[in-house]
DNA sequence: GTCTATAAGATGATAGAC
DNA sequence: GTCTATCATCTTATAGAC
């Protein structure tokens, strides 16, 4: 924490160092096959780095470079549910948007780019604790984030709390359905009984 | 299809045949880890056969055999889905059972028996087609048996169709959440919603 | 911090006896 | 149909020069 000064996020503007790009391509990756279907050295080669940076930068090897990710993957789904919530009034509306959006990224990468965390989280059941904890984690953000949302347009405590568990789950199901199926059509029907749902909540 | 007379399911009463262990024993250990944590020596292992077996059934290797593993899935994960929808007469209230049976099934196992497909089907996107499309067609199959029992209790025919595909899918993302926390909480939660879902759309 | 070469073992698949 | 021994390749990780 304080032995280069230099070494955390600390110029955003600057061309991203070694570290950012095996976390960022490392992320990419897991986000198509998973944890295992990821091998090191397609890693090395498509982040532009090499073994020796891998295991400099993170000694615990693929696992903690998985962890990174996973957490980086986080911030992204976060920051894609914010940009969805926020473009609505209406927070039933607000919940279909995301959908759109999820739906939106996912044909414009040919099925490929889902959610960054379901195809590692079902891999690391009962198999990789650290890794299923961070996954278990970014859930719960989310949820965080959908929450705060439904409370902010009246609904109540507790009804908005669960509603955002679901909320979640079943973007992430619709999701993977979208992808397997290679169709919009799950995840804006999701989107559409999902506002309903929200809806029937509103004061 | 005419060869040896007997090499399809003849009789289901006598023990498992190896090809039928084989089968069983991949699509549990899918259920769990996925088609790349399954190394095929695990798998023959478990299944008390042998490798000379597993390609003398399937020459197409691993991948013909995972392929056969999903269809099997496919069918368990489609008696789970009848039973619990067969027991009630209120379809919200048959949806609420069928997530209540699934996290039966996922606390008793310690949370490792999730869905015999997803793992597998998120991991097939774009690099494995044949079981990507093995996939699809689970999905597919499940959201028709969920139709039809909507369309039994009144639900008209688009509603009905489209409801299912959003109540597959929540079922899944639902499941896959509660493997990841650890917790009955999001199925219990999905079940509850969908119920109210299913029952605004009742006549 | 970065690089290459290499270790040590696991992987899917095959050969050929029985 | 079943078995074991074996192949060629790929896997993660390390060593040590620069």
């Amino acid at each position: 924490m304080a032995a280069t000064t230099k070494t955390k996020t600390a110029a955003p503007a600057t061309e991203p160092g070694t570290r950012d790009r095996l976390v960022r391509t490392a992320s990419h990756l897991m986000q198509h096959g998973g944890y295992e279907s990821t091998p090191v050295k397609q890693l090395v080669r498509e982040a532009e780095a090499t073994l020796g940076s891998l295991y400099h930068f993170f000694p615990g090897g693929k696992q903690e470079l998985a962890v990174a990710a996973i957490r980086f993957g986080d911030g992204e789904f976060a920051q894609l549910l914010r940009d969805g919530l926020a473009g609505h009034e209406d927070p039933a509306r607000a919940v279909e948007a995301v959908a759109e959006l999820l739906a939106d990224a996912l044909a414009a990468s040919d099925w490929r780019d889902g959610c960054p965390v379901t195809a590692t989280a079902l891999e690391s059941v009962g198999r990789l604790p650290e890794l299923q904890e961070a996954c278990a984690q970014s859930f719960g953000h989310w949820q965080e984030l959908v929450a705060q949302r439904l409370l902010a347009s009246g609904i109540a405590e507790p009804e908005a709390r669960d509603l955002a568990v679901t909320i979640v789950a079943t973007l992430e199901g619709a999701e993977m359905t979208s992808q397997v199926t290679a169709s919009r059509t799950p995840l804006l029907l999701a989107g559409r009984h999902l506002a309903r749902l929200v809806a029937s909540y509103l004061p």
